[in-house]
DNA sequence: ACTATTTGTGTTTTTTTTACACAAATATAA
DNA sequence: TTATATTTGTGTAAAAAAAACACAAATAGT
């Protein structure tokens, strides 16, 4: 029974707000890495999906709604645990802002989310999982516009191009941007203004999905 | 130990030849899937990591020596096994032609290439996960000039191209082809020639790994 | 009503991509 | 040995895409 494979999940989970990211970290309550920050995560168990355990771990650990998952990468390194051999399967997850705020109810599990800008010492090898999964994220958002899942349903336009910049960590453009994205068709401008503090009402915004999923289809690529 | 959770590898080993694209298969000994073909692999070993777990199946059951191995997606749904729960990290692999000439003589187990537009049944997910490597080779081609580690050291500048149509599937405008292919500056033209039947005799191209890797980290992405 | 702040917009320049055809060098057949 | 078929090697012009760039409109705060 200890010379087994054991097989864990762990997930980046990527939360958005105020321009800056971040990620959601629960602190180890055992050995190893007592007291250390861990990305959420666990075992797998008999007849359970990798995708499965995902999700019921982040429950367990998190109380968390992801909006997006996606499977990162496979760790099977000898090194990576001090307990023996374990495998772990990555995803990086991305959270709406309603879902931004913990419920602390869930469990007496710590959970915290951290800016990327700023994270604690980590267990086990997951600094560079989370290292992975945020090139992952900015590699991905250039061709796939997975940055709506970390905003709100309707959003002004300055909301996304924050975001952009944020997670691709350089200035853009702003009229190009604009117009690129606008070019895709997958935004509806809805009628609504929004006033934030000073400056001119925003116009707001809304993703359209099917029009998403018909562009993706086509195999109509984009690139920010 | 029935209700534990076993760990495999699988192997989507890419070969080319006379401008077709192969795929290297096993022929199942034993149930489930008797005598059917299947993608070489196996289980993980305790203490074994993923890598070397593909390299030894590989070894064990085909003799071939790859050039270039990724990891491709960890396969975790829980019927893809008629044996239990068993999760298969899945991997791709290129070879130069000169491992192409499976060497019989490894093992008992029957080994052979099948072209990519002509495969056969396959046992367990293993359609899905070829179908997969498929596409991420026509992705990962686009950007990364992984196409060298399918030719030879020397190669002629049209055994590229054919290379590129084949596995993008697309005819590909000669002239712009090789322009911007030797604006990269990876390739570096040799002083040999050399006369495949009738025609012009061809120029000969090296690789330049060094030059390519210097690229990469300066963040110069190409895409063809 | 004045100032600071944010949103919204169009044109020009530069760069990149695409389209396209013919001469050079060889093998093969007559 | 000559003619024909085959493959390699090459440049330019047109079209499309990307990048650079500045100011008016609408509000909040003072």
């Amino acid at each position: 029974m200890k010379d087994q494979i054991r097989l864990t999940v762990d997930s980046v989970v990527f939360g958005y707000q105020n321009a800056e990211l971040f990620i959601l970290l629960i602190k180890r309550k055992y050995a190893p890495y007592k007291n250390d920050w861990a990305l959420p995560g666990g075992f797998v168990l008999y007849n359970e999906s990798l995708e499965d355990a995902v999700y019921r771990e982040l429950k367990e650990e998190t109380g968390i709604e992801v909006n997006y998952l996606e499977q990162l990468y496979t760790f099977g390194n000898l090194d990576r645990d001090p307990r023996g051999h374990v495998v772990s399967t990555s995803y990086f997850a991305l959270v709406s802002p309603k879902s931004f705020t913990l419920n602390p109810t869930t469990d007496a599990v710590e959970a915290e989310w951290f800016s990327t800008k700023d994270l604690p010492k980590l267990a086990f090898d997951h600094e560079k999982i989370i290292t992975l999964a945020m090139k992952r994220l900015q590699s991905k958002v250039i061709y796939e516009p997975l940055g709506f899942e970390l905003l709100n349903k309707k959003f002004p336009f300055s909301d996304l191009e924050k975001l952009y910049t944020t997670i691709l960590g350089r200035s853009i453009d702003r009229r190009n941007f604009r117009k690129k994205f606008l070019s895709l068709n997958v935004l509806d401008e809805l009628k609504e203004k929004v006033s934030l503090g000073a400056g001119r009402p925003a116009n707001l915004f809304k993703f359209n999905p099917e029009r998403y999923k018909k562009l993706k289809e086509e195999g109509i690529i984009f690139e920010i």
